[in-house]
DNA sequence: CGTTGGACCGACTGCCTGGTCGGTTTCTCC
DNA sequence: GGAGAAACCGACCAGGCAGTCGGTCCAACG
């Protein structure tokens, strides 16, 4: 194993180096010459342990696109008692970390499932499986919160996830090119709003 | 104005389908030669009324996409008495025809906002003017509203469009690679739900 | 009928791209 | 320390790109 530690480096500098130039650039605007350039590398380095660029990319998606999305996205909010709460929370804190990120090009699963759409199926489909986790993982967790009595019964729960992924997919493309506080803070306040028509009525 | 005629025809008709390519293809990756292969014209057609391949895609931005936004998002709504009605039917018909649209690539203007996201701030500019006709917009429809007792005098009109403007961006991306039918019954669902949060209680 | 100019043609240039491949360095293990 | 494999180098190729430019076609006009 210890052989492979050198390859191993090398492959995940390239894929660190990868994912920020594919996302502040998009994938077909960005040469792999790109990449080697700011790693130092050269084109034999990288055919040595990708056999494309395609395949580079999709090592990207399931390495560390959905390790991104999962750990700020689901795992926060994955079989929390009071979900709205949870989920608001979540989506706050990832707003806050968007926010004060002076780099910030959107939602990486939206941005790519935008480019990638229509032009290369294979992608894509890896991409929506990001998202549909995601989605299912929000349905169980409403669902939960409805026996839990924190969620009105009568609610749909797949709606609400769809209505909420919907607005952050959103919300984060506004973001890129507006006052990034401001928005957030709109966001939040009327995400809190929809969720109390979520509620359970409280008799006081 | 007779010479005219045949040149801004030319140009009509590439600019119909420069859009159509971008709009399925992304800017980045539609060639100039795409284009004019599918209008059966030359390089010498186009660079003879077209200065750059950029300057041709703002004048598409200024010509069509901003035509098309106005009179799907914002004519429709323009002045209405119940301002969330007309909204809900509004985004309902704009979803309608993406449903319909077998070739539908999401959104054009958040399409085209990702795209060009960090690589030309001029273009973005453009693009997110266009935004901001229809936020405005939405915010004055909804004021109009809280005089007309439509809407909630202490709901905030500004973060209520920014949020209406976020779940229709995503809802689009999201439409593209998934059920359109029943993304768009969710959404238009949850819309509802969310808009009565926002009315004021009636008291029966 | 000759000339003029708007609309268009298409070969060409210089540059960049993904990918190949013969060769070199560095590591590992005997 | 030497052999063999793993990791990496960089010149090279074919194809695609935006943009140029000398030339052609043709309607209108005098």
């Amino acid at each position: 194993m210890d052989k492979n530690l050198k390859s191993m480096t090398t492959m995940h500098r390239m894929q660190q180096t990868g994912l920020e130039l594919f996302y502040k650039q998009g994938f077909y605007n960005t040469s792999v010459d790109d990449i080697l350039k700011s790693l130092g590398l050269s084109k034999g380095a990288f055919y040595y342990h990708y056999p494309s660029k395609e395949e580079f990319f999709i090592n990207i998606v399931q390495q560390l696109v959905f390790r991104k999305v999962y750990s700020m996205l689901i795992e926060p909010v994955e079989g929390r008692n009071n979900p709205l709460h949870a989920i608001e929370v979540c989506l706050d804190e990832a707003l806050e970390t968007a926010e004060h990120n002076t780099m910030d090009y959107g939602f990486v699963l939206a941005n790519f499932i935008n480019e990638f759409n229509g032009r290369n199926e294979q992608i894509t489909k890896y991409l929506t499986d990001i998202c549909k986790v995601w989605e299912v993982n929000l349905v169980a967790t409403l669902q939960k919160g409805k026996t839990d009595g924190f969620v009105e019964r009568h609610v749909d729960s797949e709606a609400v996830a769809t209505y909420i992924i919907s607005s952050y997919f959103g919300i984060r493309t506004l973001m890129v090119s507006g006052n990034k506080k401001v928005l957030r803070y709109q966001y939040i306040q009327q995400l809190r709003n929809y969720f109390r028509s979520l509620s359970p009525v409280v008799i006081a």
